[in-house]
DNA sequence: TGTCCAGATTGGCCTGACCAGCTAAGGGGT
DNA sequence: ACCCCTTAGCTGGTCAGGCCAATCTGGACA
């Protein structure tokens, strides 16, 4: 599905913020999401804004909207209809973005222009912005800001491989929950490495927007593995231990 | 007011409506609406209604909203075959997979199995049998080659990626005629280059195998560009004898 | 004749409010 | 002690009015 929903209306962001969350499981089927006025303060936007959002869902067949009660879950299907729907693992998914989106900003530092360098300066600002706030959204603005760097690359093979993995993770009730404990957990959303990233492709130097964005993601793939340490039990540290061996030593 | 008498929502009759209307050709593809303003005082209902209707519509695909300059009327598109893959050009296409599949080779070097080494030996076999006997090259041993990289890196977000790109490639009419032009124009299959990304692979070399793999696609890359030099000759030439023909026999 | 800028128009979003269903808690009757 | 029924509080549905930013348009100016 091409992506026209960036940096459109509120009420997509919403919706698709809340279609992650239903894929993801948060909300389990049948149950009733908060009301609207709450959802407005979760979200920082109006009652309208969210009232589109639900509808957005409803015509999607998400949700079933029950006048004087609330609105229920009624499925979980994913938004894009059911091309390969298999549910990736989060250490995989981080691990291919290394390696892919590594390259994605390698390429896009030759071609990116300034308007696009400028989008990204606002988008790591929102980042910081929203952090402060400790608001809901602040994955959205994560999406985009890699999006948009595969953008730059002005190669739409690229941009569909980014998309397909943002996708995947959006599917992923794994993902979703895991990283949903690592932000419970207090992991900042990395600003300091979105900069670095910028400064990179600023300087229009592949090789150190590729070392940017693969760190930058290796940390993220750490601090996944040390919030899943946290949570688990004994019995799963040697499992971890493979899988942070493995992780870690195949960097190249 | 409306009808408010059957159940459902205001919004659902007035996106009803509309939607009529559009079908019933009284709004021109390509036409404004009227404003939501104006639609609000028509139905006699509130601007916030109107525009969960034009959501409603907009989500339908038969209605495009323009900030500041109002809501058009666009093409009915198709429903359900929304694969939306759009043609992705070849050369775009071989600059990911440059990218994503040299990634895909490194990871693959340090994990790869014996078994999997062995395949693919006989898949370069197979390829170099069906060579020598001139048979019609098909890309089935090439693309199961990489498919089965992509396998070894023990990463399904990898495979799915991978798949993607020959997927896509399989679907792009530009691409396919290209490499028929290119194969006819005697372009090895490049046997070689295959035999050096697996022996990159044997060695278990991260660095190596990427190398390999980038080095292999470039070629084709490169010889991909030349087969459209030819074709791009062959071309000028057709259409000037085109325009010869055409002034010789009408001039008369 | 061509260019540029200010006002009008449009969608995007917000605040605040009222109404009509629904739900569950609490009171009265048995 | 149990059950029914009222009722207060939620919830979604809708409205009204307003501000902002993007866009469009026409007239003034060079």
């Amino acid at each position: 599905m091409i992506a026209k929903t960036e940096a459109g209306r509120l009420y997509e962001k919403v919706a698709q913020d809340l279609s992650q969350k239903i894929a993801a499981g948060q909300y389990v089927i049948g149950q009733r999401l908060p009301s609207e006025r709450d959802l407005a303060q979760a979200y920082e936007v109006s009652r309208p804004t969210i009232r589109e959002a639900i509808i957005a869902l409803e015509l999607d067949g998400l949700v079933e909207v029950r006048l004087g009660s609330g609105v229920y879950v009624t499925a979980r299907l994913p938004r894009g209809g059911q091309a390969g729907e298999m549910d990736i693992g989060p250490f995989e998914l981080l691990e291919a973005r290394r390696a892919i989106e590594g390259e994605s900003a390698a390429l896009a530092a030759a071609l990116i222009s300034d308007e696009e360098l400028e989008e990204l300066r606002q988008l790591v600002a929102e980042m910081q912005a929203e952090n402060a706030r400790n608001v809901v959204m602040s994955e959205d603005a994560d999406r985009r800001f890699h999006m948009l760097i595969a953008t730059a690359t002005q190669n739409s093979a690229m941009v569909a491989a980014v998309q397909m993995l943002w996708d995947a993770r959006a599917r992923s009730p794994q993902t979703q929950s895991l990283s949903a404990k690592a932000h419970a957990a207090g992991v900042t959303p990395r600003i300091d490495e979105h900069a670095e990233i910028l400064k990179a492709l600023r300087e229009r130097s592949p090789e150190a927007a590729r070392r940017a964005m693969r760190d930058h993601l290796t940390r993220v793939l750490e601090s996944l593995l040390a919030a899943t340490e946290v949570q688990e039990l004994e019995q799963a540290r040697a499992r971890i231990a493979a899988e942070r061996k493995r992780y870690t030593t195949t960097s190249g």
